[in-house]
DNA sequence: TATTGTTATACTCTATAACTATA
DNA sequence: TATAGTTATAGAGTATAACAATA
C-alpha cells in the first residue's frame, strides 16, 4: 500500500475507511522511523511493557498485550539476540521464564521513544493542540477505555 | 495481533499508537466482515473507485488509488474471475485497458457498502453522533484532505 | 525509446496446531 | 491431566524487479 498522498474520494468521506488509512499510514511511518535502531513496531511495544511490569512471564505479556503466544516466543527471541531483554529462570517453577529488559534494553527503549515521539509530533502536525487531544480523547473512547 | 481487548498502558496514552490500534483494528474488522461476499478490503476500495468513473485505465486506478501496478492486476483478475469487473479494449491504444463494473460487480458493491455501513455503525457506537462527525473532520485533516 | 500491463519471485508477517518440559 | 513455552509449517498479503506487447 501507498500513503503518499491523501486518499480518494468517495472512500475518504467514511470515518471507517479514514480510521483505516490514517492508522495503516501511522503504523507505516512508524515501523520505517523504528527500522534504523533495528526494531520494529512489536519490539517497541513488548520493550515498553516489560519496563512496565519487569519480571512477567510470557504469557503475562501474551494476555496484557496484542501479541499472541508464538508469535511472543518470535520476539522475545529476536530482542536476546539484540541483547535488550533477558529470560530468566524462575526456581520455583521452571515452566516459568521472568522478562526483563537488560540495560541496553533500556537505553534502546529511550532512544526508541524519541523517535516515537519525534514521528508523533510529525505526523500529526496537521492538527494543532487542541485538535490533537481532542482526537487522543475521541480514539481512546473509541477503543474502550474508561477515563 | 489481536483486537478483542482495549490496548494496555502506557502505549494507550499516546495518540500515534491509539491511532494505529483503531485503524488496524478497523481493517481487521472489516475484512471479516467483507469476507462472506468474497471480497477483501482492497477489493471493496477498487470496486468503489471503478463505479465513481468508469472507463479509468489500470494506471489510471493506480494513480488515484494505494494499489501499486502489479496487485492492481491481481486484484482486477480477481474481480474479473469473480464476474464483478471486466477490462474492456481500447481500439485507439491497445495496450491499455478501460476497466467496468458488471451489472453483478454493482450489485455486489451495494451489497458491500450495506456491510461497510453496519460495521462502522458498530464499530464507532462507543462515540454518539457529534463526535463522530468530530473525529471524522479531524482524521480528513489529518489526512490531508482540504476541506 | 517510452509506456502499459503482466509475470515471477521472494519476502514479511502471522496464525495454526503439534510438540516438549515441567508441574 | 494441565500449564508454560516452543517449534514447525503453511498461508495471506505485498513488494521488487524483470519481462512482453504496443506505441
Amino acid at each position: 500500500m501507498r500513503f503518499d498522498q491523501p486518499p480518494p474520494e468517495p472512500l475518504a468521506s467514511a470515518t471507517g475507511f479514514l480510521l483505516s488509512w490514517n492508522g495503516q499510514r501511522m503504523a507505516h511511518l512508524f515501523a520505517r522511523a523504528l527500522a534504523p535502531l533495528g526494531l520494529r513496531p512489536p519490539h517497541f511495544g513488548l520493550l515498553t511493557l516489560i519496563d512496565a511490569e519487569p519480571g512477567r512471564t510470557q504469557q503475562e505479556l501474551v494476555a496484557s498485550s496484542m501479541i499472541d503466544p508464538s508469535s511472543m516466543v518470535a520476539n522475545l527471541d529476536e530482542l536476546e539476540q539484540l541483547g535488550l531483554a533477558e529470560r530468566r529462570q524462575n526456581p520455583a517453577d521452571r515452566r516459568k521464564h521472568a522478562v526483563h529488559l537488560t540495560r541496553r534494553g533500556a537505553s534502546t527503549l529511550a532512544k526508541a521513544r524519541k523517535v516515537a515521539v519525534g514521528l508523533a509530533a510529525d505526523a500529526l502536525s496537521p492538527l494543532d493542540d487542541a485538535e490533537r487531544e481532542t482526537l487522543r480523547l475521541l480514539l481512546r473512547k473509541l477503543a474502550g477505555i474508561e477515563d
